[in-house]
Formats: structure tokens, sequence, C-alpha cells
DNA sequence: GCCAACGTTGGC
DNA sequence: GCCAACGTTGGC
């Protein structure tokens, strides 16, 4: 199993949003970056667990845990011309855009911030702190168990 | 709201 | 294929 964070403004769409879903999953759509696009077209994978980042706040956070359910397959919001995502270049034969579905798992005990990931050494090394705009990133084994402690989770 | 970082676009 | 211009992200 794999482990990722994904960022989300939660102005725009929320791990409480998710906790609250009647069915439990989202279409994680709207990714309009290739790089994190690859991760999610070729890397993501049904069981990997996902830290649910809050961006463009006053205090960023990690806030939760998601599980992904289904893996990549093409974001249908790059056809819609009416969605905010729109391009124009996607089609049914190329859908260039993927995206993933996601299930809510866990809330930390504890938030672990921005502030606190820069202040911990040993996660130095996450794109977070050093390639904060990529939405997408992988995230070591180490680094979710440093997050886990840091967050309160006593089992994972 | 500012601005640095950086990804994307498009002219050549 | 380079690179300047431009747009977006996201911390502060």
């Amino acid at each position: 199993m794999n482990y990722w964070l994904f960022k989300t403004e939660p102005g725009c769409f929320s791990f409480d949003d998710l906790k609250s879903r009647v069915d439990m999953t989202e279409h994680w759509d709207g990714v309009r970056n290739f790089q994190a696009r690859n991760f999610l077209r070729d890397s993501v994978k049904i069981g990997d667990h996902v830290l649910f980042y809050h961006s463009n706040i006053p205090q960023p956070a990690i806030v939760g845990i998601a599980e992904v359910v289904r893996e990549g397959y093409a974001d249908f919001t790059a056809r819609d011309p009416e969605n905010e995502h729109f391009d124009p270049k996607a089609s049914t034969e190329n859908p260039v855009w993927y995206m993933v579905d996601v299930r809510y798992l866990q809330e930390l005990p504890k938030e672990v911030t921005l502030e606190a990931i820069k202040g911990n050494p040993l996660l130095a090394n996450m794109p977070l702190v050093n390639r904060s705009r990529l939405s997408i990133q992988p995230v070591k084994s180490d680094e979710w168990r440093m997050i886990m402690a840091m967050g309160g989770v006593v089992n994972d």
C-alpha cells in the first residue's frame, strides 16, 4: 500500500464534506497539473491511504485520512463546458485529465499543521515543505508514521 | 491582498 | 526547443 497527500481548499471541499457524504465516496476531480495527473492516472491504487490537507487557510494542516476506493479514470468535468475545470483538449478518446474516488476513513485526533511539519526535521523532505504547489504528493511510510504519531493516531 | 515559486503558453 | 510573458497556487 502506498501513501499520498491530497490538498484541498476547505472553502471548496473540506474533510467535513467528505465525512458527511451519505455514500462515503468523493470524486477527486479538477486536478489540472500534469505531475499530479500522472500520479492519479498511474500510481494511486485502491486501498492506498491519503492524508487530507487543508490549504489556503490561516493555519494549513493535515486534518484526516481517506482511502482510495477507485483508481484513475477519466475526469469527466474536463469535458463539461459548464464546469470551471473545463478543458477543450479533453475528449472521450483522450480524457487528458484523471481522477480517483476516495472515502472517509478517520479524522486525526489532533490536526498536524504545516508549521509543525516544517518544524520536524524528519519531514523536511516532504514535497509539502519545498514543493508546496504540488496538489497530489507521495508520502513515505516513515513520514506517514511520524504524522500519525503527531496527529495522535494510536493504531494505524 | 501581496508576492514568490513555478507551471504553462506561445512567439520566434 | 528556448525563453519571456503570463497565470495560478498557496503561505504569509
